[in-house]
DNA sequence: TTGTGTTTTATTGCCTCC
DNA sequence: GGAGGCAATAAAACACAA
């Protein structure tokens, strides 16, 4: 090793003995600052290692051992603890950030699920729209046809509205309530005309809701769009909220 | 060689504990 | 009130690229 290289390894102190050397200091300008030797770091750093906390007792016998002064070896460990602080804090940070990691990956990956069930919510409630629609049709065909050829079934609802009224039920419900009654033929086309574009407009009303009730399950659809739209998204459920009006009022 | 960034040693001021 | 710890900071020593 040259003395270039020592100098630069250990440029105060050039041995251990030197240390307890009063001249050293003397020739070594001691105001100014000197770097501990290899040897007294390892020390410290071993007397560290068993105990981070320096008792007066074991600061005596080290700085005797090392050659300082009590006071650099307080002034080592106390640098030693702020040295150890920061890497402490070095390292939670990458485990807290590593988690963090994890963490944001879950997400993301929950968002992107997420996505992908709105997506799903939407397309189901078109193919809804679309049946709706074609339900719309299927009934506006059949109230074309009802206006000009009323069905035995709209006559029988009719008669017996009649019968009901009149306390004539015997013989109407057995008759049929045809075409070729009196009464339809008096005040049928009339309540067909009188009740507006309602297809059950002669029915009443009770029967009306409960027969409500009853479609629920009916296949036009609307129960199950209901029940959709409960949990459907927010674009989704103001069509609920504006849908009546399409639905039950022809236009 | 020099400028610049980093590391190490040391000081200061404040706080807590006994 | 003195001792010791800590945070902030200064300053010297060191490393290194240009």
């Amino acid at each position: 090793m040259s003395m270039e290289e020592t100098s630069k390894r250990r440029p105060f102190f050039s041995s251990p003995d030197d240390l307890f050397d009063d001249c050293y200091y003397d020739e070594q300008l001691p105001e100014k600052k000197r770097r501990l030797t290899a040897e007294q770091v390892h020390l410290l750093e071993k007397s560290f290692e068993a105990e981070n906390k320096l008792e007066p007792e074991r600061k005596g016998q080290l700085a005797k051992k090392l050659g300082l002064q009590p006071r650099q070896v307080a002034v080592w460990f106390q640098n030693r603890r702020a040295r150890w602080k920061t890497k402490q804090l070095e390292r939670d940070y990458d485990l807290l950030k590593s988690s963090y990691d994890a963490l944001l990956s879950s997400y993301d990956s929950l968002v992107k699920e997420n996505q992908k069930l709105k997506s799903e919510v939407v397309s189901l409630n078109e193919k809804i729209e679309a049946k709706e629609e074609e339900s719309k049709e299927a009934k506006s065909d059949k109230k074309t046809e009802t206006h000009h050829q009323p069905t035995e079934v709209t006559n029988n609802i009719c008669g017996i509205q009649l019968q009901l009224s009149n306390n004539k039920t015997e013989d109407r419900l057995s008759s049929g309530c045809s075409g070729e009654s009196a009464v339809v033929d008096e005040d049928g086309p009339q309540r067909v005309v009188d009740t507006g574009d309602s297809f059950f407009g002669c029915m009443d009303p009770v029967v009306d809701a409960a027969q409500s009730e009853e479609d629920g399950g009916s296949d036009d659809g609307r129960s199950y769009f209901s029940d959709v739209l409960v949990v459907a998204p927010d674009h989704v459920s103001n069509q609920q909220h504006e849908e009546p009006l399409g639905w039950w009022v022809w236009s």
